[in-house]
DNA sequence: CTTGTCTATTCAAACTTATTTATATTATAA
DNA sequence: TTATAATATAAATAAGTTTGAATAGACAAG
């Protein structure tokens, strides 16, 4: 029974550790972090975007799609502008943090 | 001026991120985050950590590498065990954040 | 001194990710 | 309807990471 409960605790840490990494993956490149450091101010679009984190178009857009399929971002199209937004509430609590922790 | 500053504004928003990236990197694998979470409550030598992130020896010993190279932990021979402890306050900081954003 | 335990190193194979260039799609404006 | 701007996708290559196996060194116990 003991041994049981030890299993099932460190099942779910390495399930956490797993979804947990893989979140950090995403974020753990440059200009993906910085998308996403300046799409924690509101929702932009991909030119605007592009601009701010100084990477070409098609970078951005698979940078975009990538976060859009991690579940990290979500995108709504309107009219020829797509606006990306950062969709996870965890997320945007990280960047906060990272914030906090890395930029005072 | 105007100008000047901006730039001077967005580069050290790039360096920041370049660095902050390469700690998330480090940190983006569900082993190597076990095993800081292991870490996160005191020194542990080699040993324990392989039991605690169930990996073989010679995967522990490289993750372990990896992260004193980055600076994120310090190692400290004491007889024949080396025991590990996280180094960066910035990084502990880091997994207490991560601890209470994604395990509550 | 020999044996066993603990840790580190090295190397190559397999796998994943990043970057670039070119091309496609869609919406609007002229 | 054609031209242009915004975004996405594809394909190729380059670069980096992970893993496993094998080996070696250091030290403690007997």
């Amino acid at each position: 029974m003991k041994m049981q409960l030890e299993n099932d605790l460190s099942l779910n840490m390495r399930n956490k550790c797993d979804r947990v990494s893989r979140i950090l993956k995403a974020l753990a490149h440059p200009q993906r972090l910085m998308i996403l450091c300046y799409l924690s101010d509101g929702k932009k679009t991909v030119g605007e975007i592009e601009q701010a984190c100084e990477a070409s178009q098609s970078a951005v857009s698979q940078f975009l799609n990538r976060m859009r399929l991690e579940g990290l971002v979500h995108s709504e199209k309107r009219a020829q502008f797509v606006y990306y937004e950062i969709k996870d509430p965890q997320v945007k609590q990280l960047i906060k943090s990272l914030y906090k922790i890395f930029c005072k």
